[in-house]
DNA sequence: TAGGGTCGTGTAAGGGCTTACATCGGGCGC
DNA sequence: GCGCCCGATGTAAGCCCTTACACGACCCTA
């Protein structure tokens, strides 16, 4: 018959202790004579003792654990995240829970189920809507804000858009490309939006004339495949293809293979994140690299710190990137160096 | 001053109500009349009431949440992974923990504490060693392993291999290949040692000469890579390259770039797995396809089972393969069907 | 008008752990 | 030989929920 689940009590009776020593045993506290902490070891090993986290957790006042709440796993960039995230919470002692909003019917439930259960949450993109984050603040749940803009008071983390997005166009321009297309909503996410506000500063910067507006496109291969099919195939097809992200990029390669053109000679081509499979593309994709892993790994640190108190402000941190020069602009393959 | 968290005591004071009321209200059981609960839930907000998790977890006996831990998450193949089993266990009411186990230094500890705060495990590939396996059974935890081989009595997720294996090698032998090498460790898990087996297999059955041994690699781009560099720099080339998996095939159109081969004309290239990039590589990989997402959601379903107590025998799951022809077999673009 | 249901709510007993504080034996200094 | 102190262990009070059961008010029915 199903016997109880062994309990710390099972073992203290087995070992002829009391539950605070086998606690003590079991959290490693010191001041456990050592034939006793072997004998409570024992014991624990032979009724098959697993202690039980959730009491844990409530004694302590902690659960030990955070939340990251995405909108579309699928994708290198948030994998990126999530392992830097996870590495970085483990070593601080933290667990990581994690939720997927993408398809859901009802994702605010699924954060505040989730919120019951962490110390603090790391919300990213377009996930979470405004409300549900001010109310998580109001009940005073420290919240990390990735890829998105600030709400009341929360940290945010996001990394540099404009400067390098700006740089990437000029590097364009001065390859002699007149007409370039932007490739992305920039409503769609802050970062997108800063990315084409550096595009435009570029042209501004050289004079040069830039589109009215930007090539609406997800930041998925299937869209950004469809939108570059659609302006490569017109009269007035663009010499070059700034994509808002390595997806799309990747989407556009498609469309130029399907097409006839060859890139960069026909037609250049750029990506942002520096996903792993960018620099086996062929030709190489040249892109701004984020560092992703680091991203969640600083969500990870400002959680930490609001979480024993040792900081109560909200504070930004913006990391850099970097631009990755292979050949898809059309640099020599083995890449100048920017 | 840091006023304390409001508990459902809080809540019950401020609405002039009994804590089981406002516990009722909180998990919507029907009994409580609508004044009532419009009141509670007022008072709910009003005081930013957020309930433990931890707590009711205690009082019912249930964690609500099941763990998962992976090697190295960087992959694509565990992110399928992942998403299928977070949205079926979402489904399931089940939250979901991830731990990596990849360049940890106590992986066993990360697992143990884990195991201490979820209602059961998914295991995969070579995270946690058969004794850490068999002491969580012990204790009565639900185990899932995913591509590893059985411990106990624990449930097995596993995928086909033989047979895929032995009808792509078929497939190169039929365009003509004499040698074909296979790239990969069979020792490294049970599905490459599935995988080389039946690529024996059709050797044998075409009474075709097979290679001695495997050439051994991680299942990871750069060592794909530096493995299929040496083949085939070698005189005794290759004329085809089984990898045991995409990005092994990455790795290894890389090298054929590099000594300026072209595929499939120079050398057949064949990867496994699918992944999301695979068709987007030139010329597209010829592959086998996993159903990444469905072994998570198969995953999070049986796991549901054993906690829930609807069964009690382990199982083994094989889900099918699909064999997906593109051109670095040497089949036209468009594609043969299978 | 008494008896029996219903419905809405409250009472109180857990659930398994952590930890401040109390207790109990020695060993040691004098 | 006495008192002190310290090290090892136990006692018991939480931590915040869920839920079986009790209870009282009210409505029906006989």
């Amino acid at each position: 018959m199903g016997k109880r689940v062994p309990t710390i009590y099972t073992v203290a009776d087995h070992a002829g202790v009391s539950i605070a020593t086998v606690s003590r045993v079991d959290r490693g506290h010191p001041s456990v004579a050592d034939p006793t902490a072997r004998r409570v070891r024992a014991s624990m090993q032979s009724v098959g003792y697993r202690p039980n986290g959730a009491a844990r957790a409530l004694a302590m006042q902690r659960h030990g654990a955070i939340g990251l709440v995405f909108p579309q796993m699928s994708g290198p960039y948030y994998t990126g995240v999530i392992v830097g995230l996870e590495e970085a919470a483990a070593g601080l002692g933290q667990g990581v829970y994690i939720v997927g909003t993408q398809g859901r019917v009802r994702p605010e439930q699924l954060v505040t189920d989730l919120s019951r259960r962490v110390d603090g949450l790391v919300l990213t993109g377009r996930t979470v809507p405004d409300e549900l984050i001010a109310e998580l603040q109001r009940q005073r749940l420290p919240v990390v804000l990735l890829a998105r803009t600030a709400v009341g008071a929360s940290d945010v983390v996001r990394t540099e858009n404009t400067r390098s997005a700006q740089r990437l166009t000029a590097h364009l321009i001065e390859h002699g490309h007149k007409t370039i297309a932007f490739i992305g909503d920039p409503d769609s996410s802050p970062d997108t939006a800063e990315r084409w506000d550096g595009f435009l500063k570029a042209h501004r910067r050289a004079r040069a004339g830039a589109p009215k507006s930007p090539e609406l496109s997800a930041l998925r291969e299937t869209e950004g495949r469809a939108t570059a099919t659609r302006l490569l195939g017109s009269r007035a097809r663009p010499t070059a293809l700034f994509c808002a992200n390595d997806e799309i990029a990747m989407g556009a390669y498609a469309a130029a293979a399907e097409l006839g053109l060859k890139i960069p000679a026909d037609v250049a081509v750029t990506g942002w994140d520096d996903i792993p499979v960018a620099r086996f593309l062929n030709p190489g994709l040249t892109t701004v690299r984020q560092p992703l892993t680091e991203i969640g790994a600083v969500a990870a640190r400002l959680l930490a710190e609001r979480v024993n108190g040792s900081r109560r402000h909200a504070s930004t941190t913006v990391l850099p990137t970097e631009i990755i020069i292979r050949s898809s602009c059309g640099c020599q393959p083995q890449g100048g160096i920017w």
